[in-house]
Order: structure tokens, then sequence, then C-alpha cells
DNA sequence: AGAATACCAAGCGATTTAGTTGGAATTAAA
DNA sequence: TTTAATTCCAACTAAATCGCTTGGTATTCT
């Protein structure tokens, strides 16, 4: 039940963004450094979070990447669905085309769905902007 | 984040169980077949879940497996975590003696730990015996 | 004695993961 | 106008994990 790195690592990425949100693009290669990545991989991760509408890129030298939208706007959900999927403990509670065959009356299926649910609620609770504040509070506290 | 067949299976096999509880051991064939499962394979996951305590067995021709526990001292969480492992989205937040290096005011951790926790909420929330209930209740429903 | 079971350990093909490699296209700066 | 910095893209690959299978031994009921 881990997530892959692709999530993992990809989270990390839109943070830090979001903790430069405003401040025009940053370069994959500063990001990877900073949390000791590599570079080409995370360029796969950062180009399917392109696609999907959370970051805008800026080709050629002093270019990079910046998040598309506010970071209140964009949740832990939304990061993690792009570069993992539907998060849900089995298939046959991915969405509501999916599923077995005796479906009808079984229970562990609805221990699935209530796992899913879980897992739901918090991710899509959380945005960007809460991870930044909750930095600056930990920051604070400490000084 | 999907679960593996072992918790999913494992999980059908201790309900199966659960649902004819005090009726003496059931032989692994039985579970195999109802759910169209390999049975050499389901019983590497029976031998784990004996070993952790939550089985019984009994050997030679009639014998068969049977919970150790009344179904309702038995939860999901119970299961999954003997045969998946503690149930966490990272590595750093399986237990207190894990964790990465920067580790301090690391707020992606805080996400993770959010995560586990909801999910291991959910889990440790649901024993066998809810299961069964659940189940007389969709039938009842039906009839 | 024979059949039905649990118990055990090793092997194994397919798939997934976590990257790497090698480039082409674009743009700012020198 | 060249050069360096960067994004963009597709294909390849080593290693790990998954989902079993194989082949046997031990035990107990009939």
């Amino acid at each position: 039940m881990r997530l892959s790195t692709r999530g993992r690592y990809g989270l990390k990425a839109m943070f830090q963004l979001a903790l430069h949100y405003g401040e025009g693009p940053i370069p994959l290669n500063t990001i990877a450094s900073e949390h000791d990545l590599s570079e080409n991989y995370l360029e796969q991760l950062v180009s399917a979070l392109r696609k999907a509408g959370l970051l805008n890129s800026v080709r050629g030298a002093q270019g990079g990447y910046m998040l598309a939208k506010d970071p209140k706007d964009i949740t832990v959900g939304n990061i993690l669905r792009v570069l993992e999927g539907d998060i849900a403990p089995a298939d046959c509670v991915i969405d509501d085309t999916s599923g077995c065959d005796k479906e009808e009356g079984c229970v562990t299926k609805l221990v699935w769905m209530r796992i899913r649910d879980s897992i739901n609620e918090v991710i899509d609770s959380i945005s960007l902007q809460d991870m930044v504040d909750e930095q600056n509070k930990l920051l604070n506290n400490k000084a």
C-alpha cells in the first residue's frame, strides 16, 4: 500500500514550487538537486503535471516551471491522481464502471470503499497553500 | 496505492471463516474454489495468518482452518497488517524509528501521516463480526 | 492402507518500478 | 550570432515485486 516515487517526488516538487509561487519560472535542476532526485526522472513527472494543467512551463534559458494556479486551488489529491491514477485499495472500487461479478452483496467491497473514501477525504482537503502555511508555522515555532 | 492480492484474498478468506465460526475446521480447497483462487497460493496467506495467531488449523483428513478468536476480536487491520505489513503511503511514516534525514519540519511527511492515520482508523474500526452483520443486513433487505 | 488434508521451501514468468540514454527544440544572454 | 541553459520527447533497461506453481513431507480420519 505504498505510493510510488512518482507521487512522493511529485508532491515534493509541487510543494517547492508553491513555496516560490509568483516568483517566475524555476528550473528543474534546482528542484532535483534540492531534493536529491534524478532530474531526468523528475522531468517525466513534471511533464504529466503540465499536461494535466497543474503546471506551466517556460522553455529556453532562464526557463523553468511554475504552478498554473494559486496554491490554494491545487490539492494533494489533484497531484496524486495525475501521478498515481485514482487512489483506491482495490480495482473494484476505482469508479462506478469497475467491479467484479458477484458484486451485489459483496461485503469486502464495502470495506475497500470505506478505505478509499477516507483517503480521498484527506487528500482532497489539503491544498498546497495549506502545506505552505504549515511550513511557516513550523519555522515560526523554531524561531 | 492498491493492496496486493495477499490482502484482498486474505480478507475474503477470513470473512468466509467468520461466516462459519463455531462450525469446526473448514478445508482450504472449499474456500479456494468458492472464491476461485489458487489453493496453493491461498495456503501461503493462511499460513501467515496462522503464525500470527489469527487462525487455528487441524491437520489430516477432515481437517482445515478456523478463526482462533471470536470474529468481533479480529479486525480488518489485524488481517491486513499480517499480509501486507504496516499500512502506510510512504516508508518514512511506517513507525517512529523510520524516517529520512531532513525529517524536522518536513511538511510532506505530515501529509503522509494524515493519510496513514485515516486508513488505520478505518481498518481498525471494522471487525469480522461487523462484516458478518453487514452481510446479514444485505441478505435481509433482499428477502 | 489409503485418502484427505495441512505444512514447507524453492523456483519462475510476467509485470511494474525507477530510473537512464540520447537526442531535438526553444530561448535568453554573451 | 553563437553559446549555454533549459524544456520536451521517446525509447530502452536493470532490478524488484507480484502472483503464482512445483514438488514434496507430515499428519490424521476412515
